[in-house]
DNA sequence: GCGACAG
DNA sequence: ATCTTGTCGC
């Protein structure tokens, strides 16, 4: 994998290409049908910041079963360092790579992160899904900057996640006795139906299949390259 | 101005 | 993100 030539390099220009994508968001839209055939994605990445490394992931999951039905990976360069609320350019270079690798689009994309719930309406998510076409859902494991009251204790149930006010999410339950997940809208998907998918895919977990199928795949990869590399 | 701040 | 084994508990 390598950076896209007119990749971003500074805040300045990132928060331009923010500016300057965020109108082609899509926030309402179906999730999928749960029969056995739909095919749905999780994306992770992983780094080695000492070596310069990413290794991003892209697992392919069959929506109704869980199963896996691919896996491909994709190695490179970091594209950009971690500044919050420009997470997206540093890991999307590799991720699409990742996606490029796998012989069916998915319907949706799940990401480890956020969509809508960003400072300015436009987190990774939502960047993935306006770059690729491909439907997307941010789930993260942390609140970020957003408020929240405790969702109710039992799987399934939720509350806002709000931003001074403003609903840019949900704080979802996926699994009693356990800390909420952080759901928002990527692209072309409502907020109830990321919800609904979020929890479709964690029957057992916290957090989705695809975001833990990834998360392991993508370790793996940045182990393999650091391990064997010297190139 | 400084700190907090998805991963 | 990353540093990281066994261990307490359902």
């Amino acid at each position: 994998m390598s950076v896209p030539p007119d990749w971003p390099t500074g805040e300045t220009e990132a928060l331009a290409e923010q500016e300057r994508l965020r109108p082609q968001v899509v926030t309402e839209g179906p999730a999928p049908d749960r029969t056995p055939g739909v095919l749905v994605a999780g994306v992770d990445v992983a780094y080695d910041d000492e070596k310069d490394v990413v290794a991003a992931a892209a697992v392919l999951l069959d929506y109704a079963t869980l199963e896996v039905v691919e896996e491909t990976t994709a190695v490179g360069p970091v594209a950009f360092p971690y500044l919050p609320g420009l997470l997206a350019f540093r890991e999307l270079p590799a991720v699409t790579e990742a996606l490029r690798g796998l012989t069916v689009r998915p319907e949706v994309v799940v990401c480890d992160g956020y969509g809508l719930a960003h400072p300015r309406r436009f987190g990774l998510a939502s960047h993935l899904g306006v770059l690729t076409g491909l439907r997307t859902i941010g789930v993260a494991k942390t609140p970020f900057v957003f408020e929240h009251r405790e969702p109710g204790p039992r799987r399934g149930d939720w509350s806002p996640l709000l931003d001074r006010g403003e609903t840019v999410g949900r704080a979802v339950r996926t699994r009693e006795g356990v800390k909420p997940v952080f759901v928002s809208v990527g692209h072309r998907i409502g907020l109830t139906e990321a919800a609904e998918i979020t929890l479709a895919l964690a029957p057992h977990y916290r957090l989705p299949e695809t975001t833990r199928r990834a998360d392991s795949l993508c370790r793996r990869a940045l182990a393999a390259e650091t391990a064997a590399d010297v190139q």
